[in-house]
RNA sequence: GGGAUCGUAGCUCAGUUUGGUUAGAGCGCCUGCCUGUCACGCAGGAGGCCGCGGGUUCGAGUCCCGUCGGUCCCGCCA
């Protein structure tokens, strides 16, 4: 039994066909207008808000309690919808045109008076936000993106299960693994000494339900990695996690863009081409200097090396020499650049670990740039020409090794983009960045890492490379771009035991270590592992995105600061010794 | 681990450059008046550990050191 009047209709739904009808309607007091004789009141629910009028002729009873209404009181209101007044109609509001006269109110609860309004526009830390996220979440914004979410979910549980996929749930609790992010650990009661770690992903799960049969996975699912945050980067995430069997790339690609495209238009209404347009990371990386490219705007990339090859400047011709590149882009309009702003833009690419930045003006006259002491006028008006520079244009060069140089002109290129508004709205530029290199040389480790994971299957034509240049081996992966984000990546995997011990033994990971931490897997590729492959979204970018938000923590019900913390509950928090001395752990 | 930036009323900020009387503004809040408002209006009022700790100084919101917290970035993120 309720004490109280239960709502016929919700806030957002009364209209000018409601007229004459008696509701009740619950929800929270947005806002109170008091103007003596008669009380205004906006009730919010999730739904909208409906204007509620008090006044002694109605119910002088309900009238007079009105007066202790405040922000964010909980109530119930029963009255009769009539037709607002001419003159009287708020277009701002879809009930604008209507309002409730009350008979009868009921104070649920009452409230104290919020930190900040619950309202859009509100110009508030997001401190502050995060410690009082349950009034955060009332914000109207909030709640349409946490909509958002909800419908993505609804649409990949459906796309995937019309298309024969089965959702299996894979432990929060599993072994930890050597390579890829710090893990986070959960000791173990009953096994003193031993921990769990929590999922960087359920990646060696669903490839062992690849071998179990289950040739169509997905799971939405939490992901945790233990390592520093961003605005779009939170320690616990949640994937779209999808393996397929007797797939090659293709298959995985175009099942995903098919969610990509009821995704876009469910939510959005916004029709999305397919197939994406597909650039090899070679590619990406010297157009854009990238290999998450953003291909709204151009300040396309140009390699000058050959043209410095022999340059009397020997940064240039030293670095070709080494095997590095000179490149650059131009930038159309800035000759007339600023000497602050150029030492602005050098600042930030030594800061990106350049030695310097070399700039070219041209102008109707002449091509001057900063090395003309050194590097001769045909030299630099050649590179002012592959660059694309024409009159009034601005080039900057970079020299440095390859993957170096090209990241610095990336970064550049996107700094120039969003200081001169290059970058246009309403823009879904989707794109596959494929043939990723296999391995990478880690210094700090002094060894070779996985690019993807050591799962990933080199390409068979580069399988060869294994054993004489191993940087050299391409991998079967692929990440899925959008507007310069990352939003999915996934790979064809190995299937093969000898193959995976073999890639295991490349990354430094000796046949004992690999039996012990991944034995369990070469173990199941023993039984019949078939050919497959997979992905995984990342749902808050991607919701993120799709919301016009600039953090995932916009489209996270409740996340962590910078700093890990969450402001909410206070959490990490000290335990108590009992539960430390039941866990066999002690602090250092 | 590093860099940048911020922390003053419930909120958003000014004041810090150049130390000096009683730390201000807008919004919000409270009280009163007001019967068609919707950023209601009008009148009045309350409200401060200047993040915290230490130092310099006759004197610190202001200078110095440390620390805590927010945001962004580099490293890190298979």
């Amino acid at each position: 039994m309720t004490s109280y009047t239960k709502r016929t209709h919700t806030c957002g739904e009364l209209r000018e066909i409601h007229i004459g009808q008696t509701v009740t309607v619950t929800g929270w007091v947005d806002v109170r207008r008091d103007l003596g004789g008669v009380v205004f009141i906006d009730l919010r629910d999730r739904y909208g808000k409906t204007q509620v009028v008090f006044a002694p002729q109605h119910d002088i009873t309900a009238y007079e309690k009105a007066q202790s209404l405040r922000s964010e009181y909980v109530i119930s209101v029963t009255g009769k919808v009539e037709r607002r007044p001419v003159g009287t109609e708020n277009p701002e509001l879809p009930t604008g045109t209507i309002d409730i006269t009350a008979m009868e109110l009921q104070i649920l609860n009452k409230a104290e008076t919020p930190p900040f309004p619950i309202e859009d526009a509100i110009d508030v830390s997001e401190e502050l936000r995060l410690k009082y996220r349950y009034l955060d979440l009332r914000r109207p914004m909030m709640q349409r993106n946490l909509l958002a979410r909800h419908r993505f979910y609804q649409i990949t549980r459906a796309y995937y299960d019309r298309h024969g996929f089965i959702e299996v749930e894979t432990p929060i609790l599993m072994k930890s693994t050597p390579e890829g992010a710090r893990d986070f650990l959960v000791p173990s009661r009953i096994h003193r000494g031993k921990f769990y770690a929590l999922p960087q992903s359920p990646q060696t799960y669903k490839q062992i339900l690849m071998v179990a049969g289950y040739d169509r996975y997905f799971q939405i699912v939490k992901c945790f990695r233990d390592e520093d945050l961003r605005a779009d980067r939170q320690p616990e995430f949640t994937q779209i996690d999808v393996e397929m069997s007797f797939v090659d790339e293709n298959d995985v690609l175009a099942t995903t863009e098919g969610l990509i495209a009821e995704l876009w238009s469910g939510i959005l209404n916004v029709d999305v081409k397919v197939p994406f347009h597909r650039l090899t990371y070679k590619e990406a990386m010297e157009k854009y200097g990238s290999d998450k490219p953003d291909t709204r705007f151009r300040l396309e990339i140009a390699d000058c090396s050959d043209i410095v090859a022999k340059s009397s400047f020997r940064i240039f011709s030293e670095t070709v020499a080494q095997g590095g590149v000179v490149a650059g882009f131009a930038v159309p309009g800035q000759a007339t650049i600023t000497r602050n702003q150029l030492d602005g833009l050098t600042d930030l690419a030594k800061s990106l670990g350049a030695g310097g930045l070399v700039y070219v003006r041209v102008t109707d006259e002449k091509v001057e740039s900063s090395v003309d002491k050194f590097v001769s006028p045909e030299e630099v008006k050649s590179i002012a020409s592959r660059i694309g520079a024409k009159a009034g244009d601005l080039g900057l060069l970079i020299s440095g090794p390859w993957q170096k140089a090209l990241s610095i002109l990336g970064s550049l290129r996107l700094e120039m983009a969003n200081r001169l508004n290059l970058i246009p709205k309403g823009k879904w530029n989707f794109l596959w960045v494929t043939d990723f290199p296999l391995l990478e040389y880690s210094e700090e480790e002094k060894r070779f890492v996985a690019v993807h994971h050591p799962f990933t299957s080199p390409k068979p034509e580069d399988a060869g490379l294994l054993d004489t240049d191993p940087l050299k081996a391409r991998a079967r992966a692929y990440d899925l771009v959008l507007n310069g984000n990352e939003i999915a990546g996934g790979s064809i995997r190995i299937y093969n035991s000898e193959l995976q011990s073999k890639m295991f033994g490349l990354l430094g990971i000796g046949p004992e270590e690999a039996k012990a931490k991944f034995g369990f897997l070469l173990e199941a590729f023993k039984y019949g592992a078939p050919p497959h492959g997979g992905i995984a979204y990342g749902v808050d970018r991607m919701v993120m995105l799709m919301t016009g938000m600039k953090s995932i923590r916009d489209v996270m019900a409740f996340p962590k600061t910078s700093s890990g913390l969450s402001l909410m509950d206070d959490s990490p928090s000290a335990v108590d010794e009992k539960q430390l001395k039941e866990l066999h752990i002690r602090t250092i």
